[in-house]
RNA sequence: UCCUGGGUAGCUCAGUCGGUAGAGCAGGUGACUGUUAAUCACCCUGUCGGGGGUUCGAGUCCCUCCCCAGGAGCCA
């Protein structure tokens, strides 16, 4: 049977009874013959205050071995603490020791360190405070994820992490194969490879979630991503989680609801279910967090089209290092400068022009713009891109043609046009970045447990 | 990949005009019947990122390489 949780304990206050509790030191304070020992198990924020005197047997011998980081395992009587900072302490009848660790090396220690230091040691680094939280954030994010989409009547589609497919504009795909180094530039190549041709992995589910969302209707794909970019960045990994709803029967507006009401919906869940962590990282990282997260929950998102936007940009009078003008993309200065001084909020960005956006996004009547979308937040940019694909045979063949891809590699993706073709829509949501957004982050390395960026994979 | 800033004790950093390295925290020892980043006293800790050069002498100046961060591009 699994221990009882600090978490549980915490919550429900058994005074009187005598519990079992595992866990790891935070930290020890001694006061005289009395050991204050701050125990966490993982379970929350909070830790379990135990006080150990020396009614323990062997007390002066055990007392060596509790220090910060070294496990444990008590049996106590929980009361009410006496003192200020915390309700309730168990009172230590025994302690056995399940896991020293050395003071001298161990690398955590009782103050804060760098995110960049706490970078170098992946396998302690979700010990602290503030990486234990952002993971416990981001599993309550997963949840609410599919919780959201269950109620909604979308299936969970599992689309490939191996692939042939290179979605168009997706950026740069890892290879996979089993050839040794030496025969990757032999003439055949990819042909004698496992596959026999050449394979990579997922730059982006969407592709293979529109074929299932043109047979059940709602779907939605979430799982790793992996971009070969050289791109090191705060806001970029090299392996990502994304989350591609895709809605038959939608259209752009349709698209737009469903992106801000599930943004809206985890921000609230996080808040509702998260508040100790949302409390660390307003102490810590940000304190506008909360604040921020109140009014994302609280009041619908601006929208503008990509023109307003422009005109909004060169009506401020801002200088800006790239200029701004129709038909050039938005830079990321000027993505900030959008949602963090014109409006203050999150922003959604619709119908762009068709030359800086991807094949498959819907043509406007206007031919030049088409109907995308991407959602802006402060601080963190871009959390959101999608767009309603082009549904209709000639005008997509036409595209993927100016595009120069061929029809024998794409023929199964025409093919969802040529029968029973509907209307539809989706959009990617860069998961990290949602994670950053929820707990300040400046560094999407701490919004995953294991970021992998050039470089850098270190387990 | 480009631009900028960094790399000095376990961690976070200071280090003046080129003169042989220092603070806080952590750690160790001791004091203290209830602490909350406990407090107080004492003690320990260095390949100054690697290599080369200038100099009587380099953490400091020059060259070069490596690594990291921030920004940009690309995107989620």
């Amino acid at each position: 049977m699994l221990p009882q949780q600090i978490a549980e304990i915490l919550r429900t206050k058994p005074f009187d009874s005598r519990l079992f509790v595992s866990g790891w030191i935070k930290t020890r304070r001694d006061s005289g013959a009395v050991s204050f020992i701050e125990l966490s198990d993982g379970s929350c924020l909070a830790n379990l205050q135990v006080i150990a005197g020396p009614g323990l047997g062997n007390f002066e011998r055990l007392r060596r071995d509790l220090t910060t980081g070294a496990s444990i395992r008590v049996r106590g009587l929980l009361v009410p603490s006496p003192a200020q900072g915390q309700e309730v302490e168990l009172r230590a009848e025994e302690i056995e020791i399940l896991g020293t660790a050395d003071p001298e090396s161990y690398p955590l220690q009782k103050k804060r360190h760098s995110f960049e230091f706490l970078r170098t040691i992946p396998q302690l680094r979700p010990r602290t405070n503030a990486l234990a939280s952002v993971a416990r954030v981001r599993s309550c994010l997963n949840y609410a994820v599919h919780r959201f989409f269950c109620e909604r009547g979308f299936f969970q589609v599992h689309t490939p992490i191996i692939t042939t497919s290179d979605c168009e504009g997706a950026g740069e795909m890892f290879t996979v194969t089993v050839l040794a180094p030496g025969e990757l530039n032999e003439k055949e190549g990819f042909a004698r490879d496992f596959f026999g041709r050449r394979a990579g992995l997922t730059v982006s589910g969407q592709l293979q979630a529109e074929i299932y969302a043109l047979a059940l209707g709602r779907v939605y794909t979430f799982g790793p991503t992996f971009r070969a970019e050289n791109s090191n960045t705060s806001r970029h990994l090299a392996e990502f989680w994304m989350l591609e709803p895709e809605m038959a029967f939608c259209d752009l507006q349709g698209d737009m609801e469903i992106a801000e009401e599930l943004i809206r919906y985890l921000v609230s869940e996080v808040r509702r279910e998260c508040a100790a962590e949302i409390g660390l990282f307003a102490r810590f990282i940000d304190r506008e967090l909360p604040a921020r997260l109140e009014r994302i929950a609280s009041k619908p998102f601006a929208r503008l089209s990509y023109g307003e936007a422009v005109d909004r940009l060169i009506a401020s009078g801002a200088s800006f290092e790239f200029p701004v003008a129709w038909g050039m993309d938005l830079q990321s200065e000027h993505e900030r400068y959008l949602c963090e001084k014109i409006i203050g909020g999150p922003v959604i960005v619709s119908d762009y022009p068709l030359a800086i956006k991807p094949f498959y996004m819907r043509l406007n009547d206007d031919r030049r713009t088409v109907a995308a979308m991407d959602i802006l937040v402060p601080g963190i940019g871009e959390l959101v891109g999608g767009s309603q694909r082009e549904e209709r045979y000639d005008v997509l063949a036409e595209r993927m043609a100016q595009v120069g891809l061929k029809e024998e590699d794409y023929g199964w993706y025409l093919d969802l046009r040529r029968y029973g073709s509907v209307p539809h829509a989706g959009f990617g949501l860069g998961f990290e970045r949602l994670v950053q957004l929820v707990t300040g982050m400046q560094n999407i390395r701490e919004a995953i447990p294991f970021p992998r960026t050039p470089g850098s994979a270190p387990c």
